[in-house]
Parts: structure tokens; C-alpha cells; sequence
DNA sequence: ACAATAACTAAACGAGCGTTTAGATAAAAT
DNA sequence: ATTTTATCTAAACGCTCGTTTAGTTATTGT
């Protein structure tokens, strides 16, 4: 054997996430990576393979951090207002560090939407669809609603959501929360 | 006086406001550019300056495109019904040319809202302001909202034609339509 | 103590970017 | 016909990007 790691993989990911989350893929150089994760370039290749491969790490240590009020939404038993919920706890999941950032899903979702990258493509729709199904799932607890209304419904939620994500960017707590409001009046 | 110019000016902007609507600011390239417009970047520079400035042009251009749809929102008599209508008639100029690409401005402004661009940044807030206040001024029609419930209202269809502009990308017309049906349900 | 080896630093790589420039070309003016 | 001048082509510019590589350092096993 020989030398040890200086730095905790996970440990420089999370920054890397919070460089990702706040610039985007592409405006996030190799440069800005260094600095903010504290380590060489020569560290991040051996330990990631590539940009690429760092950013869908920082993706999955994202996505580990949003499950647990992905969790909370699969395990409620109050049908629409557990996905209000859920609204407002992504909101301030968002919101705790820094208003600017939004969500960094939809971030990457509004990114890559044009380009064609298969293995982002993939992460995100697997993201949105099961998103997708536990909203429908919570919508069909209300017996009284035939398929096609929680269809719809839920196809509603979900372009809400996207709206919600944009607006933690720019718009007040207080807009927001009227936003959600807004949205669960039709449901 | 010399020899004339053998492009029209107007048109080669036409050309790349559609690769810039089809592939955002940053992944278009000069290169892409001098394909598209079929001139060389000589005559590009010396047209618009750079590629910002081209861009800037671009925007105008689409802005200028999307203006009738505008006018006769600003012109209705009709109120909410006319937002309705608004709605309806932004989705069918997007997806008239390409499902594929959205709105050139929503898509700009996600783009744009992480950088400091100082002017791209108050093209985008006085386009979005002005359809604010024509928004307004139409949920005033109905004499019976209090200002609150109108401002309210305002918001909430503003991040909804947010989410609008994401759906055109990549949901179905149909979807798209019950969308916009359950967003005024609650108005 | 010393060889082995993984982790480090820092410099360089080739490619592509937006932009500029030198020189050829063509049309208007004299 | 010749001069003038704007427009064209095409090559090169400097820069930054993501990535690689050569060489140094430090820690482990013998």
C-alpha cells in the first residue's frame, strides 16, 4: 500500500453539488471545481473519471438529500394535502441555503432539455416519472375521482411544480406560498 | 459608395433566432451561426457587433413576433377569458414551428437568471412586467376581485405560463390543453 | 532503511470558443 | 479605365475549456 486520501470523496461532492446547483453544468469550469472542492484536478479525474461523471454524483447526492421528503410524501395517507406538502417542503428544502439556486432537478431538467445526453435524459425521467406516479397515487385515495381527472390532475401538478421551482428564484416566500394556495384550490 | 451587401440583414436574424430558439445562448456557435445564416462571421460582426448583439436581436425579433399575439390580449374586452386566450395562442406560436423548443423568451430567461447580464436581465424583467400589468388589468375587469385576490391571480398565472412554456417542450397538445383548463378553473 | 506505490502538484495538451485581421473581390464614382 | 471603398474569404488570434501527463511527495509494507 501507499499514500492515503487527503480529502473524503463524499465531503468535496457536496461542494461540488453547491457549485453545480448555483452556476449550472456548463458555466461551472474545472477551475471553479478545483477551488471550491480544495482539491487538484489530477484528484477529481481519479476519483470521478471525468466533469460528467462528478456532476451525476453531485445529481445522486442531490436526489439522496430531496428523498426524504419524497419519503414523507410516499408514506402519507392524506392523499392531496401530503403532495401540498410536499410542495411547500421542496420550497423551503430550496429556499434553506440560498433563494437564488431553485431546485437543482429542474435546474438540470431546463439545461439539458435541448441537448442529448442519454444519462442525464434517463436520470431525469426516472426522477419525474415516479414523481408522477406517488402524485397519482395520493390522488386516487380520493375514491370519488375517476382515472381521467387524476390524470389530469396530476399532469396539472407536476407542470405546477416546474412553475414552483422556477419561481423559488425569484419570487418572495410570501408569493409562493400564495402560489401553492392557488394551486391546490382546483384539486 | 462600394459594392452592396448580399444578405438581407432582417432575414439572416430570422435565421439565427431560430438556432438560438432551437439551442440556447451558449451552445449556439458562431461556427453554428455562419452555417445557418449562410454569411461569414466578417459579415456578422460587421452586422451586429457580436454574438450578444446578434442574440439581442434575435430576442426583438421574437419579440416582435409574439407582439400581435400581445396586442390582442392587451386590445381584449373579455378579461380573464382573454388571458384564456393568451395562453392558448403562446402555445400554438411555439409549437407551430418546432415542439421541440418552447418559448424563446421563458427559455432565455432560464438561461439567463443564474448570470449577470445586465441586459439581457432587463429585457427579460420589462417583457415579463408588462405582461404582468396587462394581466392585472384584466382580472380588474371583474369588478368583484378585491386588489389582493387580482394580485394574487396575477402571480399565479405568471408562474403557470412558466410552467406552460416548460410543457410546450416536451407534453402532448392534448395535455397542454387540459393544463390550461385546470389553470383557470380556480380564477 | 528502503523499495514500492498511491496521491499529490503543476505544467502542458489539443480542441473549440468568440473575435480580429490581412488580403482578395466587386461595384460605385470620377 | 481607373480609383475608391465597402464587402467578401479565410486564416490566425488569444483565451478558456476539459483532460492528460511528467515528475515530486508522502505513506505503507518488507
Amino acid at each position: 500500500m501507499a499514500r492515503k486520501k487527503q480529502y473524503n470523496e463524499d465531503e468535496v461532492v457536496e461542494k461540488a453539488m453547491t457549485l453545480f446547483w448555483k452556476n449550472g453544468y456548463e458555466t461551472t469550469s474545472m477551475q471553479m471545481l478545483e477551488k471550491e472542492m480544495g482539491i487538484n484536478k489530477f484528484s477529481i479525474y481519479s476519483s470521478f473519471g471525468n466533469k460528467h461523471g462528478l456532476f451525476l454524483k453531485s445529481l445522486n447526492l442531490y436526489k439522496s438529500k430531496v428523498s426524504a421528503t419524497l419519503l414523507k410524501l410516499k408514506n402519507g395517507t392524506q392523499g392531496v394535502e401530503d403532495i401540498k406538502q410536499f410542495f411547500q417542503d421542496s420550497v423551503s428544502f430550496d429556499f434553506k441555503t440560498d433563494k437564488t439556486k431553485g431546485c437543482l432537478l429542474t435546474n438540470t431538467y431546463n439545461e439539458f432539455c435541448e441537448k442529448e445526453d442519454e444519462e442525464i435524459a434517463l436520470q431525469m425521467t426516472t426522477f419525474m416519472d415516479n414523481l408522477k406516479s406517488i402524485i397519482i397515487e395520493k390522488l386516487q385515495m380520493d375514491a370519488s375521482k375517476d382515472q381521467a381527472t387524476v390524470l389530469k390532475q396530476a399532469n396539472y401538478l407536476l407542470l405546477a411544480k416546474h412553475g414552483l421551482a422556477a419561481a423559488s428564484r425569484v419570487n418572495t416566500k410570501q408569493e409562493i406560498e400564495d402560489y401553492i394556495e392557488m394551486i391546490f384550490k382546483t384539486i
